[in-house]
This record gives structure tokens, sequence and C-alpha cells, in this order.
DNA sequence: CGATGTCTTGAAGCAGTTCAACCAGGGTGG
DNA sequence: CCACCCTGGTTGAACTGCTTCAAGACATCG
């Protein structure tokens, strides 16, 4: 909204969020110059390795993360072990529960990924005094909250193949942002962790994904390189729309 | 936070408010006397039957709502009728999106119940001078979403029994909003729509009932008049904690 | 009192799980 | 360079938990 100023040195947004994903479209974006650099003080950007937590499941929330590169999954685990992913985030999409302290899942990196650390206190110090970053967190809660209710629905009410074309179609839609769909893309999930996603087991998975094969909907390389061959095919299988 | 004035006239609660529950513990907290009034003056209170339609899906939004007294169901529904309750609602519950103008779910009373709707576009213009106001819907929103995430770990990841358990243990701590735990509640939901929430047939979730029942964790009267007999027993099959 | 809607119970079927074997790629070390 | 293993994925066969189909019980209501 208001662009770097560039006069008096105080307006100047920091170089590290020049060419930042989150700077253009991500929370950075609500902030003014000054904020940002106020806020840029207490962040640090850091690569993660896929597997390494950003924020444990039961731990106290000491920072909050915009995810610059790559993507992190929400996972939630039972006493006995039992996982289920409950969200995936891409980039520049923002981690973390302003207004409560403890967190109730865990947020792991699915694949090589960057994100921004920002200090709690100094985040939620901006949250009390700019409207627009509340306005912007309000908004990803709700989208959060629109595909944790499609998801709902396909956990409870869908078919194992349906489950997975769903899968195939959401990654599909989100890993590229700059795209409405990518017919080609690099799966972020490992069979297990789209097992835990889709509530199925590697088997079924595997399976699923082999008869979508046979049937000519996709195309896959090295377990990991996904082509759609037929979009809609896709979707109907998914059981979105007719 | 501010009492209600009694000086000009100008500052009074509309008495339509005083007794209301979502003036004390709902989003009305968050409002001025004048502001309610304001609002008010485009509100309507609606007493709605079971399975009457607060907001269709894909219907445009013009109002919002708050609960008042009952539960309210937000469902979603596939093409061909496979349905997914993604949520329950339950006074001072408020429903709506601000910020999205088509609705993606259905809203229906699952109970007697008893809304107050008001004017989107009142509202809207509410939230965007008020920040106290989108401070409330936006905690609304993070809990929402954290419920349904709680939900998804349940339909992905448990078993008939365990979410049958999860269910009654649901709506245990939400009927009564004034204590923790109902030990002795009326279902909202019939057998259909519990097997709608839960990603199951009618018949499962009447045969794991059964088998709660004899298990001597709940006692059932009538079909809907559920006795919690062991709460810790019932939280144990429900798959929480130990 | 039948009629209707909701719930329960039983028996058979099947989608997805479980268990087990196998396969492919990619290090690692002899 | 090959033997080795290790991890992640596939495939097959047997099993099982939930669904499906069908019948009966129970309550409410004209």
């Amino acid at each position: 909204m208001e662009a770097v100023r560039n006069d008096d040195g105080v307006g100047i947004a920091p170089v590290i969020c020049k060419t930042c994903e989150a700077r253009h479209n991500g929370i950075c974006r609500a902030l003014t110059p000054q904020q940002l650099g106020e806020l840029s003080r207490h962040s640090t950007r850091k690569a993660i390795r896929p597997g390494a937590e950003v924020q444990g499941q039961g731990e106290r929330v000491v920072s909050y993360a915009n995810i610059l590169k790559g993507v992190v999954k929400l996972t939630k685990i039972m006493a006995d072990g039992r996982q289920q992913i409950v969200g995936l985030q891409f980039a520049p999409d923002f981690i973390g529960r302003p207004f409560s302290a403890e967190s109730s899942l865990a947020a792991e990196a699915a694949t090589d990924a960057e994100v921004c650390l920002m200090s709690k206190s100094a985040l939620d110090r901006l949250v009390a005094s700019t409207p627009g970053i509340e306005r912007y967190l309000h908004i990803q809660a709700q989208v959060e909250l629109e595909e944790a209710r499609e998801w709902m629905l396909t956990l409870g009410r869908k078919t194992a193949r349906e489950k997975v074309a769903s899968l195939l179609y959401l990654v599909s839609t989100h890993c590229d942002p700059n795209s409405d769909h990518a017919l080609q893309f690099e799966l972020p999930l490992t069979r297990q962790e789209i097992g835990d996603f889709l509530g199925l087991t590697i088997e079924t998975v595997s399976r699923q994904m082999t008869k979508l094969r046979q049937e000519k909907l996709i195309e896959v390389e090295n377990n990991r390189q996904v082509r759609i061959l037929d979009i809609r095919r896709l979707q109907r299988a998914a059981g979105l729309e007719t």
C-alpha cells in the first residue's frame, strides 16, 4: 500500500526484506517501512530441512514464522502415535496463533524450506497497534478454516480414490503461488505423509496412485514428479462438482 | 467493557438486547451502547425450527447471525448428496464470514433455536470502525479453526468407537455455556446427523452407542437424553490422552 | 389404531487395512 | 567396482471394521 520511502533513512525497508515473498504478498505487506524495520530487528531467516520442526505440539509459542520457500505441514499426533496432517502451508503463509500461548499442533517442514522467524512479542505489539495486520491474520484464519472444513468433507465422506485425487488437486492448486493450476509439480509429501493427510495407509495411497496412473489421469516419475494429464477428469475423480 | 449509559437517551442499550446472551458473552459485548443501538435497528430476532436453514450453501450472504439459543450445524454437501457436518455452533456463537460474499456451507438449526439476524452491511461498517469487533471475530475464527483441526484428527484417524465417544465428549463440553462438563444433556443431533458429523452410517453409530451403554460409560433415555456415567473412561474411549 | 419416522439389531458384502514379500535407487565401505 | 544395506515405494493375499441391505422395535401422532 505504502511505497518504500527513501528520504531520511527512517523509512527505508530493511535490505533483507527487499526480495522477500512475504514482503510482497505475505503479512509484511501490511506494514509500513518503519514497522518493517522494527520487526526485522526481531526476525531471522532460517533454512530448515525436511522433518525439522518449526513448532512442536504442546510447546510454548515464542515465535511466529513466515514461510518464504517450501512446504510446511501441520500435524496432530495422538498418544499412541497415530498421526493426522491437518494442514499444508505454502509460501507466503503465516504460521502461528496470536492469542494462544500454546500450540496444539506441530509445524514441520515437508520439503526443504525457508522461514522468517519473528519474535512473538514484537509481532503481538504490532498487531495491537496496526489494524491492517490483524485484518491480514484474520483473513488467513478464515481461509485456513475454509480449507480445514473442505478437508473434513474429504476425510469423512470420500473414498480412497477420491481422497488421493483430492490431494493431487490440492497440491496442484497451491504449490505455485503465481498460477491457479500447476499441471506438473513435485509432490511435497512422502506416501506416508499423504496417508497421514488422507487418513489412509501408505499401501492404499500407493494402490490408488497406481490406478490413477493406469487410467491416464496422471503420470509419475521418480515417485515424486507428478504430471496431471487430464485436470477435468482428476477434478471429477476428486468428487468436485458433477 | 463499557457500562450501559443512562443520561441523554443516546447511550441506552436497546431493550431487546438487555437480556440477550450475545450481549453479555457474544460479539455484542464489544459494542458501545450507541453501536448496539445502531446495529439493533438492522437486526431481528428469529426463532427457527430444527432443519430450517439460517444460510444456504452457495447462497449469497446478506446477513450474519448470532445464536441466542439452541444448536446450529454447519454442513457441506457433495453433488451426489453425501453430507458432512463440519461444525456445531452453540450460543452465543457468531455465524457468517466477513470478507467473503458467498457461503461455502449451509447453516441449519439442529434443535429449536433462536438467532439474532444482523444486516451484513451494517455489521461490516461496524467492523471497519471498531477494532474490538474484528478482534472478537478473529478469535472466534481461531477457535473454530482449532476445533476443525481437532475434528480432522477424529475423522481421519479414529475408530468408530472413538468417534462416537468423541462426539459425546464434545457435546458434553459445549452444550452448557456455563460449565465445563455437562454430565447429562439432550443430544442435539439425530443418529443420521451424528453419522454425518463422524463420517459413519447411522447403523454404526447406533451399534457403538449400544456398546458404550453396555459398558456402562453412558446411559441413554428416549434416544436423546444422555447421562455420562464415567467421564474419564469416556475420555479414554475417545482417544484423548493416555 | 394404523401410519410414519427414528432407532436398533442381524447377516452378508466389501473397501481399506494388515502382513509380508519384493523392487528400485542411492549411499557406503571393502 | 561390486556387495551390502537402507529407505521409500509397490504389489499380493488374507483379514476385518465398517457398510449395506433387510427386518423388526419403539415412539409419536393423526
